[in-house]
DNA sequence: CAGATTACATAGGGAACCTATGTATTGCGA
DNA sequence: TCGCAATACATAGGTTCCCTATGTAATCTG
């Protein structure tokens, strides 16, 4: 039985893996994961949708412009503070982010229902540690540029 | 309870979120997931490993010469195929693994047990879903440029 | 032995992110 | 209330990662 950390260390190269595959199977824009963020969080400022994507808070300004573009989302002033936005999931970015889970969801789950070893219940759990291990909150930079 | 189709894109998303957490937090070049594979297979040529990793054969070209840099593969003519080289971990490329293996395992393994709902067990299913995700091979294109 | 295939290298470019820094607004203490 | 720190975001510039297209040399095949 291999240890906690070589398995951490594993779920990091596999996780690496996956996500170059499905990129490549799919080419989407990446930001589409923050379509997600928004369906699930409600309408956010881009730096909170920053800090939880953990990334930059200029990554998140470039992608939230390509949505925007794209006009997946709107992007409103902060009626409550003049610095702020409110980025907001359009009705066609609600159809987007549907069309990318089916995509998504198809290319994975087919792979996963080939191997009959794995219920259901198991992708749940690796789904669930994945998650509960990035809302933990992992340290990025001494820095702390959240 | 979500549907299969749902965890997948999901699991997608968590898992791109992980990546750049963990890349951000540990600076590390991305060739190293390449020594995990030799330490895994043994000496293996090029296009071998980036099958094995889902890369294109360049991108696995740029990351073997990296490592060759540093010293952690000895790139060696295959004695049974001009044309082919033979990828070989060498003792520091072990030591590096090591490295990044409690590196990787502590951001990971920390937020990990930060959360008692999950067992080792709970760990040991993700990495495995992950992986037979992988290994039944995700279509990368049409073209099939594997 | 000529043509197709295979293994890899090189060239060129695009996407995703990051740090550093500037600007405008807000909040706060003297 | 005034000046300064903090906050929210934009912009500039650059790095890393990864890809397609293509060239070269070696191997296989009919």
């Amino acid at each position: 039985m291999p240890t906690t950390q070589e398995l951490s260390s594993d779920l990091v190269v596999y996780a690496a893996r996956l996500v170059r595959a499905v990129r490549r199977a799919n080419e989407l824009p990446a930001g589409v994961r923050v379509l997600s963020l928004l369906d699930q969080y409600g309408p956010l400022g881009i730096s909170q949708l920053a800090a939880t994507d953990r990334c930059s808070q200029p990554t998140m300004s470039a992608a939230v412009s390509q949505l925007e573009a794209r006009a997946w989302v709107v992007k409103q002033p902060n009626p409550n503070d003049a610095r702020a936005s409110l980025i907001t999931l359009s009705d066609q970015g609600r159809r987007e982010l549907a069309r990318v889970r089916d995509l998504n969801g198809r290319t994975v789950a087919a792979q996963f229902e080939a191997h009959p070893t794995h219920t259901a219940e198991d992708l749940a759990v690796a789904v669930a540690v994945l998650r509960d291990v990035l809302e933990s909150g992992i340290p990025t930079t001494e820095r702390g540029n959240l």
